[in-house]
DNA sequence: AGGCGACTGGGTCAACTGTCCCAGTCCGTC
DNA sequence: GACGGACTGGGACAGTTGACCCAGTCGCCT
């Protein structure tokens, strides 16, 4: 038996609840399974939490807090080279989020999951909205960062982009998560770039 | 009590099924809520049915067998113009989508949920699979039609035109589904139709 | 009319799950 | 080194769930 504080307890069954959602999906995360998967006794997780629920919502939080951007935009420079254009940019951005996804395909998908389960009630709903305003902040970020190193400027609000990429980015990875198809996530990711590249004017 | 014919049990069954997966989730279509909704006996359930997990399958292929495309293309031409563009005609077929969507989230919702239902076990991704070959093909349909109409010529094969097309709508009903923002909606409408339409030489 | 097989209702069972409790152990502080 | 509270392990409990069973009922065919 390990001794640690509330706060590591808490975070480590949120870590362990993490890896049990992504191995076998958000139903088969049983306080049991997460207790065995951090490696204590059921006691300990109604010490550290009140309710399954409970984790589940802080599980939520803590995936959207930790979130980062797939990409530096030096690195999208480096990939695309130095005088790459916004269209480039754009999908070599995809293409590393696509990496990242084929990286850990689970994790998505347990992200889609917790989205999936906080749309099913009216008080955790939010929780999904947070998680992709949380997405459409990073991708504006990525967006604006693009947009200065080619010098081009977006015609529309780039929030307005960005939420329009996060939708392009969402459905390619459902479809692959589903087919597997790599060529045709590259096509989607292509496209998607294409579309997004003709909101901006060119310098 | 009903008398009716075993075939007839399980349609019932089905449709009652999928009338509460839609109202409250997969993790809640219970084998009692089911009976419940369809106004039967538990064991008339297991009657018709080997397990819940038959049941869950088969009305994954229900409802697949059941997609129908959301749009017939005279309805498109009629909607659009006729001397609408294939852009045009691409971006009125996914705002009749995102009507159909509008009108009954839930099943859209329900549907979301099937396939990651299906996603997490091996000898059910291949349902998955099949319910998004039946996405793409309704898709080609469409697109050619719509190539015929404007006497357009898709550069790729159709069908990866169509894949494109379906991972955008993907994305355009999971962000709306969180966010429920039609204005963003359509600007994924309008963006997806502009990508699509420059995979085709007009005439 | 009789009989056979399809069908139904109600009850039951074991497994699982979330939650709780209690007796005991450990650690930092005085 | 005693003490109080933080922490842990094992066990227990009630509710839910999928599955099953059996006695009985009904419709159809001969």
């Amino acid at each position: 038996m390990v001794r640690m504080s509330a706060a590591d307890r808490r975070a480590a069954l949120i870590e362990a609840a993490l890896r049990v959602v992504s191995r076998e999906g958000l139903a088969q995360a049983t306080t049991r399974a997460i207790v065995a998967e951090a490696g204590m006794s059921l006691a300990s997780f109604h010490y550290a939490f009140d309710s399954r629920d409970e984790l589940v919502d802080e599980l939520i939080g803590t995936v959207v807090a930790r979130e980062r951007k797939a990409v530096a935009p030096e690195e999208l420079i480096a990939a695309a080279g130095a005088g790459a254009s916004l269209a480039e940019l754009v999908e070599a951005g995809l293409l590393r989020y696509f990496d990242h996804l084929r990286a850990d395909p689970e994790h998505e998908q347990a992200m889609l999951e917790l989205t999936q389960y906080a749309l099913r009630s009216p008080e955790r709903h939010p929780l999904a909205v947070a998680q992709y305003d949380r997405y459409t902040d990073l991708v504006v970020e990525a967006l604006e960062a693009a947009a200065d190193l080619t010098g081009a400027r977006w015609r529309l609000p780039v929030e307005h982009v960005a939420r329009v990429l996060v939708a392009f980015s969402d459905g390619l990875t459902i479809t692959w998560l589903v087919d597997r198809d790599d060529a045709a996530a590259a096509r989607v990711a292509a496209a998607a770039a294409d579309a997004l590249s003709r909101m901006a004017d060119p310098r």
